[in-house]
DNA sequence: TTGTAGGCGTTATCAC
DNA sequence: GTGATAACGCCTACAA
């Protein structure tokens, strides 16, 4: 591979000329800038990353901690992302977590051995004590994930809001007997849907069920486990809130193998708006993030964090949401026939 | 951010014996090699890994290109790239080329900048001609893409064949005017599945019919498209293979909305085995490909190349596919009633 | 067993 | 305008 002294010494000048030729700089003839790119083109030159890296002290990329690509809401999250970082010139780093702690932690030593200018935690399963030392080594926001502090930049939804909101939208369909589902790591995120979702049970002096089984739905396969379940054990559930789009088609997908009827027997309400929500027949009520202007926000908020030398306030963006009313919940004629 | 320079001070000792610790060489005594840890503990003494890189040329880093990362067929892919290569060592850096063949050209710049030590292609628009330089600076491996050549390493599974199966299901079921859809980008995948196509239909005597309305189907949005396109213009198709189950979801939800029946009238063929033609009612045909065995083989294959000093041979690797026949095809009512 | 010194390729500082 | 020279932080002959 020809360095910069190649360059050099075939143009017949130095590598400082040639450095500043490489970098746009003034201060070079006309002439000479000529002969060094010549130069350049001959040996077919390019700049070594690692070096510029060693002496700038940037690398010029992030990290991006999430707990599975396939997982479709941060597919798109990570598309909007990467998509936003090449505008800024910076590279994007894949870390999927799977939800484990310590993946978690060694994913964010990237930042230590500076390998990575800052990162994006999507996925965020440690207590904070133990992310915040990583803040020494350089800047990191939250993105989806957020609690209660100030001392990190957050961009998210109000998680709390928006199953509150479902819940009720529930409640309206007639809904008595409502049961509630999530991921298998307590994040704050569920804690915060949880609580939205009492709270709106607990307006409506509705009873609240738990149910160990309900606690680790993740996929369409757990839907399905999920809806076997409920009907073998709480066949009275006659609404779910489920914090995932996947775990509503599981659902969804068995109430039509087992004679179940949606949302007849049961009305369900997903989450993220994946197209698979608007495809199951009943479509599927769910709510939608701003997954792009989230990614974005994200971005843009980091790219300061990691230009700026003094380190600034931490902010939060909290992001509207909307709660799509589809089929799986529409229980009018049920009401109806009620009367 | 302390330097090995640090360490060696704190400990009494030299640059060396600090390195020989880090890289957990002999000849370091029990003493010195305490005092030494117990200098990087105080100092919280991490070594910086851009002056890794530049010293040992190597990044620990590769890149994979493909088009876009939501689509679940790449969202898989990506997924067990990153898991495969994490157990190697090495990070991943995501690059989406929507097709386009100047970001493809763009994000192999990371390999002659020596910001990645090797690539896998599963984005490949530009003709070899354009890629094969690029092998001078790094190996690259072709995954899922492929083409006639032997100057590369290849994973893929044989579409010509796939596509030729799913036609003659098709043509078995009764279908007697077949369409074909394939993505915007003319590669050598979609040319390999045409030509299965192809050769099925001449070999039973039926009609090839062409539109270019459906060389450019993509998403689910693509694929209502194509259902209403073909209501109005070509309403006597009465099968197709669609490149994508997201195209052929598409079909069969517009097909919902609009009287259409599926298989009855239209019997769809869908491309990846995505959760999506399973959920789908009627649940959809289609070609699943061992996503993560190709993955894995990508991996084992760029590794080894990576690593080796010397180019080794080009290897070839072919997978096995299978059909899915499911209801979006099971004309079997159709035909009996036919008699 | 330990230390000295040079270099990986680049850029910033300073002197010419 | 241009060019030596000294870092950036690490590893590794080689010498002791």
């Amino acid at each position: 591979m020809a360095t910069i002294e190649d360059v050099a010494k075939l143009a017949g000048s130095s590598r400082t000329t040639v450095s500043r030729v490489i970098n746009d700089q003034p201060y070079v003839t006309k002439d000479k800038k000529e002969k060094i790119m010549d130069a350049m083109r001959q040996l077919g030159y390019v700049p070594n990353s690692s070096a510029r890296r060693l002496r700038s002290q940037r690398t010029e990329t992030i990290a991006v901690l999430l707990p599975r690509i396939t997982n479709p809401f941060f597919g798109h999250l990570i598309e909007a992302i990467e998509e936003e970082a090449s505008k800024y010139g910076y590279q994007v780093i894949v870390c999927q977590t799977h939800d484990k702690k310590q993946k978690e932690l060694d994913y964010l030593q990237l930042l230590k051995t500076k390998q990575v200018d800052g990162v994006v935690m999507a996925s965020f399963t440690n207590d904070w004590m133990e992310i915040k030392p990583f803040l020494d080594s350089g800047p990191i926001v939250l993105c989806n994930e957020y609690m209660d502090t100030d001392q990190v930049s957050m961009v998210h939804i109000d998680h709390r809001q928006a199953a509150y909101d479902a819940t009720i939208h529930l409640i309206e369909q007639g809904c008595q007997h409502i049961a509630f589902t999530s991921g298998g790591q307590e994040t704050h995120i569920s804690r915060q849907r949880k609580s939205g979702f009492h709270q709106a049970l607990s307006e409506h002096n509705l009873p609240f069920y738990s149910d160990s089984k309900w606690t680790e739905a993740l996929d369409v396969k757990d839907g399905q486990k999920v809806l076997e379940h409920l009907k073998s054990v709480h066949p009275y559930i006659d609404g779910i809130f489920t914090g995932s789009d996947e775990v509503a088609a599981g659902i969804v997908y068995a109430a039509a193998q087992g004679n179940w009827r949606i949302p007849e027997d049961l009305a369900v309400v997903g989450f993220d708006n994946q197209m698979l929500s608007l495809l199951m027949v009943p479509s599927i009520t769910t709510i939608e993030q701003p997954v792009e202007d989230m990614a974005r926000k994200t971005i843009e908020v980091l790219v300061e964090k990691m230009q700026s030398k003094q380190p600034q306030r931490h902010t939060r963006f909290v992001y509207p949401y909307e709660l799509l009313k589809r089929n799986s919940t529409d229980r009018s004629s049920v009401t109806q026939s009620v009367h």
